[in-house]
DNA sequence: CGTCTTTGACCCGCGC
DNA sequence: GCGCGGGTCAAAGACG
């Protein structure tokens, strides 16, 4: 993909040189955009030469000052006419780029899609995970989108949304130092081996306390990451090879909370609770907390990526509002994502909303990933939503008050990933893959489509919104930094047997959630 | 027979 | 200190 404009306009005798150079993909995109200042600055040369000739002439008759002026005149229309004409010229590359641009995306969306053979190479190069890289990993990373930064802002300027990252949150969120499984002993435990599946609750506590106490310079943080799905099965399947270990009528509700257990892997500490939600008991709500400590089936990636960077965000903070960051109450913003070429995760979840909640006894946040985000469907929650526009609903007045992030509740509910949605984890099936593949490529040309039903000063507004919020790109970045180095990794583990089987996948993925000190129990929001 | 689910008991934190 | 509620354990049963 290589295009290339040359505009060369002689004028007045001299040459004004109007190279516009497009070169899309690899080379970035060169503009010179002095080529704007083409009609004032020929604008200035009638004028000059006016007052120059104007002192040596000064005994000419006025018939040839009004001709001189009239010729003057029809310079500067003739001139404003080839300025417009170039910005027209300009306007069409413009929109020819980022034509192209759309198109490698995609074309790049599709070849990250397609299997492995590719896949393998990528994935000795980088090796993701959310909050859990190595140093090697995040330099890649970092170079990677650091050099994709710096593309995108020589290229444009409306694409800050895009990866204008610090990196401060991954480096803060960063794996290696605060990411659960750490803070909870899991190395230990590997090193331990495999016979210690999962410490006791007093180990736990004590090896919990001793990492917070020496290893983490901030207390760590425990985040838990509630999805919500209309799922008439008992559970939803996120991929995930899941064992059932308790079982709960929690107060309030009399559907009982089941927990489950990640036995993926032996010692994974990543547990869930699901729950029907009281008032619609086609809902059910997913609890994940912890770190996968292990490559993840290609089917479960779409949901670590989205509870990562979920987690990565209300981690982050992006979005509690004010100066006090320990406020009960905070603000959102409804994010209409308009930037649709950004292999953003949430791309995935066309319905979801976000919200978070203290009512846990960690920072929760909740994915709403049914078509009807109305407050009334969070139980015991209460919601606020704070439009883009700063247009304020208080819906409900209390003291511990939710908010609730729209991502993009333009689409329908079908889009939701089959292996969410569908079936337990009992139930799975060989085609999962392949459900979930189409699932990413159907969600990215819906939110495409969707975006053009967006009313264009909603996602001006949307997008001034999230650029001007540092947070929010860098949780973007981590998030981006998810998919980027979830194509390292080279097994797939089945989901039955738990064995690893042949490399067919392109996204295995170490996940994990950044931790969260105890302390915080506030509700932060998308 | 191995794996998974069920379910009562137990532990722990928190509020009063 | 006590009670309550959430979370976990582990024995027993179910299932393939």
């Amino acid at each position: 993909m290589h295009m290339e404009a040359v505009f060369r306009k002689s004028i007045h005798g001299g040459v004004v040189k109007q190279d516009i150079k497009i070169k899309s993909g690899e080379e970035g995109f060169v503009e010179d955009i002095n080529d704007l200042k083409v009609g004032k600055e020929r604008k200035s040369v009638p004028n000059e030469e006016d007052n120059s000739k104007s002192s040596q002439q000064k005994d000419l008759t006025g018939d040839k000052e009004d001709d001189q002026l009239e010729s003057a005149k029809a310079d500067m229309e003739e001139v404003m006419e080839e300025n417009q004409r170039l910005k027209k010229h300009l306007d069409r590359i413009m929109k020819d780029y980022r034509n192209l641009q759309m198109q490698f995306h995609e074309v790049a969306q599709r070849d990250a899609e397609k299997p492995n053979i590719v896949k393998h190479d990528e994935a000795e190069l980088v090796s993701l995970s959310l909050g859990r890289t190595s140093s090697d990993t995040k330099k890649e990373l970092s170079k990677l989108i650091l050099s994709k930064k710096e593309n995108d802002e020589k290229e444009e300027d409306n694409l800050t949304l895009a990866l204008d990252c610090k990196f401060q949150s991954s480096t803060k969120s960063s794996p290696s130092n605060l990411s659960p499984e750490n803070s909870l002993g899991e190395v230990k435990d590997d090193e331990k081996g495999a016979d210690q599946t999962w410490p006791p609750h007093k180990v736990l506590k004590t090896m919990r306390n001793e990492e917070d106490d020496v290893v983490q310079p901030n207390p760590t943080k425990r985040a838990k990451v509630s999805v919500r799905v209309r799922c008439d099965t008992p559970t939803m399947n996120d991929g995930c090879q899941w064992r059932k270990y308790g079982q709960k009528i929690a107060k309030g509700n009399p559907c009982p909370r089941a927990y489950y257990r990640c036995t993926v892997a032996p010692n994974c500490p990543v547990r869930k609770q699901v729950q029907r939600c009281i008032q619609d008991m086609s809902i059910l709500i997913t609890t994940y907390e912890g770190t996968h400590n292990h490559p993840l089936p290609h089917s479960a990636t779409s949901m670590a990526f989205t509870t990562s960077a979920a987690a990565s965000m209300l981690l982050s903070g992006s979005f509690i509002s004010g100066s006090d960051p320990t406020s009960t109450t905070t603000t959102a913003l409804n994010y209409y994502l308009s930037d649709n070429s950004k292999p953003n995760p949430f791309y995935n979840l066309p319905n979801s909303s976000i919200s978070s909640s203290s009512h846990s006894q960690y920072p929760t946040i909740t994915l709403d990933l049914t078509s009807n985000s109305s407050p009334s469907s969070f139980p015991g929650q209460h919601h606020r939503t704070i439009a883009s526009s700063n247009n304020y609903h208080s819906r409900y007045n209390n003291n511990s008050s939710t908010n609730i992030l729209n991502f993009s509740s333009f689409t329908s509910n079908h889009l939701l990933p089959m292996s969410w949605s569908n079936g337990n984890n009992q139930a799975y099936h060989k085609n999962q893959d392949i459900h979930s593949q189409s699932y990413l490529q159907n969600n990215i040309k819906s939110a495409a489509s969707a975006q053009t039903l967006l009313p264009q000063d909603t996602i001006a507004a949307a997008t001034k919104a999230i650029t001007s919020d540092p947070k929010f790109q860098s949780a973007l970045a981590v998030a981006l930094t998810s998919i980027i180095g979830s194509r390292g990794g080279n097994h797939h583990i089945d989901e039955k047997s738990g064995k690893n089987l042949k490399v067919t996948d392109p996204f295995p993925v170490l996940c994990s959630f950044p931790s969260i000190s105890p302390g915080d129990h506030k509700d932060y929001t998308l």
